[in-house]
DNA sequence: CTCATCGGTAAGTGGTAGCTTACGGTTCGT
DNA sequence: ACGAACCGTAAGCTACCACTTACCGATGAG
């Protein structure tokens, strides 16, 4: 899917993030995450279908157990998203600071007055 | 405060998603933002606390209202954390797929056994 | 074939996040 | 000083989310 929202929203969740700090660092099964994490397996697994619904983790089968990683593409494509976020708001910061200074009231160049 | 899960878990909502997305054009009032989103005037002053509080935006009086702002340093701030778990992710990934076409046994090196 | 390990899913529960309405405080205009 | 505009907070409610236990299917080992 590749939903940079959809992606966002599922990291709002601090067990996921947890989980998603975990599978960075290599690949993991379900049970293992489970050892780490302070919730139980089924929590986890509940956890990992939301991850991978929205494309964040991979999943294979290896033998009996299933290992999950991080789509690294995935995880780009919220770093663009919240790279895009930071340079407008970085333009507005600067553009008020320069107003501030300069003129006291600012009706800028064309913006949209509701 | 600049802590960078607790802002990502801030940003894990969609209407504050939406929030910080019409801020990162440039400030806004209270009311204004409320114009826009489909949620009450004292629900978007809600949203607007748990992302003070997070340091996610800014805010000053003028006149008799409240202008909001992103934050360019906090939101980079999330920014460079998803950028360590996507260039860890990625370094996991490709280690993955090179022990992968050169030897399908994997036991690389030092991996922690379970 | 049998048993053990591993994991997904169903069912049910508690907590709380997000929303609304109502109210009070503050600032500006006249 | 009075009224209007703007906003934060209290109180209350609903819905959903994260979690648990219980159950079942699938895969490997002996």
């Amino acid at each position: 899917m590749t939903n940079a929202t959809a992606m966002l929203t599922a990291l709002g969740d601090p067990t996921r993030q947890s989980i998603i700090d975990a599978l960075s660092r290599g690949p993991l099964a379900v049970g293992q995450l489970a050892d780490v994490l302070p919730v139980s397996r089924p929590a986890v697994s509940q956890h990992l279908k939301v991850l991978k619904d929205v494309g964040l983790v991979l999943d294979r089968q290896v033998g009996t157990r299933r290992l999950y990683q991080v789509d690294p593409e995935a995880l780009a494509v919220v770093r663009r998203h919240l790279d895009a976020f930071w340079e407008r708001s970085l333009a507005a910061f600067e553009q008020r600071t320069r107003s501030e200074e300069d003129d006291p009231d600012d009706s800028g160049s064309g913006d949209d007055p509701a």
